[in-house]
DNA sequence: TCGTGTGAAAATGTTCACAGCT
DNA sequence: AGCTGTGAACATTTTCACACGA
């Protein structure tokens, strides 16, 4: 089985915001080189990423905007809602917690845990989940959230069960030295997906423990995903000193 | 020439991270083993990775910790120092702003921008840049910097031209719909890296024009990289929904 | 005729085995 | 003996050419 590519993954996402900025200038219908000019790849790597998933289109005449979004949206996830919490409520978390855009894929938050006892019962809004992913719908007014202590996640979680809304995934916003230990309290409270900000690797792994540990039990089937700043910061770093060595998009643009 | 991976770029970014980490524990040595330990990829990897940009180890012994990481230093560019604007000081823009670990590497900001008629005018403190890259020092008090109107960007780099000080790169964090405008305003003013935070990709190109439209010679030789949480969010989504296609940590350790 | 879908070719990136230095 | 550095084997990803359906 020789698996798809993850980069793939990456450009679907893309392929996706085009096809929602088509929509909006309500465009009916588009093509594998029209996507490919936008988000900047060729039109074959627009077909093969499509192709690993299924056939959306129609020979001949390209792809039907609103069944591509669609059916995008079904392999991405995106149909069905997601319950977050975010762990780390400074000014990355804050910004995090209003960023416009994470409410209409269906990511709700539904807790807000730090250890600063400034932040604790702190009042939060946060933007409510839409109910339909169409886009078109008013946004729904949002809702105040208080910033919980994170000794109280795992109670929290446990409640969240309990009532149907368990929680899909912690959002990590903590500074890098405290991102393991607040990784762990994740894991402990049961929550499976990790979406981590700080400038540092997460270790599937309890304690710090000699080289060899194992990846313990409660790690086994916890997917973490890194979103790190500095690094693209220092990347750009990189690449202002060595122009030569950045892949230059390809051609084709029809 | 081959060239470098892309991804290789960022692999070292992280060694650099974990080097500074083992300074911080006093580890005076490392080997490619306990690097790709820490970095989640193959010894092999590692070595790899270093041999492109030269031999920094020595044959039977390791890697001298101090050496590694001034060598990755130089090789990412982070031993001369970044003058820095901020486009767009709504949440995430401040959020960048007070980031730590930015001003550790010599990224400085310069200069504060938006549109918004409540914002322009407002303070804000900024790290100050450090004038070693040793980490060991004490970091020097922050600065205040007023929030000016994007429409006084393009002189603002002209005065700073002027006193040797230009600007070297801008970030964006602007919203979605704003982000093309805005690079726009960053290429006229002269500046030849931008950061993208906003979820969109940047057009190298100066008007929406036809699909075939040239890159302009102001585009020329600008480097974008492009830092979006909410495709990190998405990720996340998928590969919840699909563990089977998240390829795997390696096995070597030691 | 047009543009998708796809097997095959080419390019790229990763893993490996081992030579070579300490 | 131990660990780096590297050419060669391998795997993956991208590019391409073209068959096929509308």
């Amino acid at each position: 089985m020789p698996g798809i590519p993850t980069a793939a993954v990456s450009r679907l996402v893309t392929y996706l915001r085009i096809l929602e900025e088509l929509e909006r200038a309500q465009t009916l219908t588009t093509s594998s080189g029209a996507l490919a000019g936008r988000a900047q790849v060729s039109a074959f790597q627009v077909r093969k990423d499509l192709a690993y998933f299924g056939r959306f289109g129609t020979r001949g005449m390209g792809y039907t905007v609103s069944v591509l979004k669609r059916e995008l949206t079904r392999v991405l996830g995106l149909n069905r809602s997601w319950n977050v919490v975010i762990v780390g409520m400074g000014r990355l978390g804050q910004a995090v917690a209003h960023y416009p855009g994470a409410s209409e894929y269906q990511f709700g938050y539904v807790g807000l845990f730090d250890v600063k006892t400034e932040l604790i019962g702190k009042h939060v809004d946060v933007p409510a989940q839409r109910e339909q992913v169409s886009g078109l719908g008013q946004a729904p007014p949002p809702r105040q959230l208080r910033i919980e202590h994170i000794r109280d996640l795992a109670d929290f979680a446990q409640q969240q069960r309990g009532c149907q809304q368990a929680i899909d995934m912690g959002f990590l916003a903590v500074p890098p030295e405290h991102a393991q230990s607040a990784a762990q309290s994740l894991v402990e409270a049961g929550i499976k997906g990790i979406l981590n900000f700080a400038p540092t690797l997460i270790q599937p792994r309890s304690k710090e423990g000699g080289p060899l540990q194992e990846i313990s039990d409660e790690w086994r089937d916890v997917m973490v995903e890194n979103v790190d700043f500095l690094v693209g910061m220092k990347r750009l770093a990189f690449y202002m000193l060595n122009p030569q060595l950045k892949d230059q998009d390809p051609e084709e643009r029809t």
